[in-house]
DNA sequence: GGAATTAAATTAACATGTTAAGTATTCGTT
DNA sequence: AACGAATACTTAACATGTTAATTTAATTCC
């Protein structure tokens, strides 16, 4: 009944799909070290920087900002990560990953690095390497039409 | 700090921006015609096929089993899906498209083959076809991985 | 042919996604 | 200094994501 192209070719749900294939091999690692998905990224993100901002977590993390709020108040309260004033405008605060968040980043490192490296291994350093650069143009060609239209 | 590869660097990382990316244009769209991104999906599903049962709507939409089961009372609800029985096996239900359902598709359809042109022609038709090839290719190098772990 | 298993969906519980509204603070202007 | 606008978050409300537990029906196996 449709003209539609077969959904399964759209875009967007190859991406997902490729995505989704991928995750189904993390979240069961993160979930053995009492994590999320979304707050691994956050930890992440944290460990290469000494204090972020919100905003900042917000645009690195690729999590919106009601979300990034609510993760936050829970790794606060678990103690992974902590919230300090920011010297000069007191709308911002200023995040850190504490000993003990250092510590939980510590040990899901080498879980995750193993499991991309086998990714890696599988699919070829070599077209995963076309890939981020496809994937990279596309963002570019999607956010292009954004300052045009 | 850490010997992790950067974050913005994970593959499931950028495959999640460049979804977002895309779907950004998407759900403002959909959101006029009174849709969520998950709702069309399993509309544009329905429309390509009489019936189905719910664990082929969940291969084919890509949504877990608990979401679709509420998407669908939704969808039902608002007249789009009905429900009917399964001869033969009272666990299943097959489900289709109303003459609503129908209508919707057709007027949504459009707008959503238009963003999905306009990606095409920014992003080029030769490097999306190389982007599906890749993308096709990881899912089997991850999937095989799978039967072999 | 009846008890134990398996299978298909749904429900439950909690976390996140998404949009809109709200709050507090800062900035810009006069 | 003071007003309005903009900024940085947070809350609110509802939809979906994720895992585990339930429910109901079919299947298996003795």
């Amino acid at each position: 009944m449709s003209d539609l192209r077969d959904i399964q070719l759209s875009l967007p749900m190859q991406l997902l799909q490729a995505r989704e294939a991928a995750m189904a091999h993390f979240r069961p690692m993160l979930r053995k070290h009492g994590l999320t998905e979304q707050q691994w990224r956050v930890i992440r993100v944290l460990a290469n920087e000494p204090t972020l901002e919100v905003s900042e977590l917000v645009a690195r993390s690729l999590l919106l900002a009601p979300s990034l709020s609510r993760i936050l108040s829970h790794l606060e309260a678990e103690g992974l990560v902590a919230r300090s004033a920011h010297a000069g405008d007191q709308r911002r605060s200023l995040l850190t990953l504490t000993a003990a968040g250092q510590k939980k980043f510590r040990a899901v490192g080498p879980d995750s690095e193993a499991l991309y490296e086998d990714i890696e291994a599988r699919f070829g350093r070599k077209k995963l390497a076309t890939l981020y650069q496809l994937l990279a143009e596309l963002n570019e060609a999607i956010e292009l039409a954004e300052e045009t239209e």
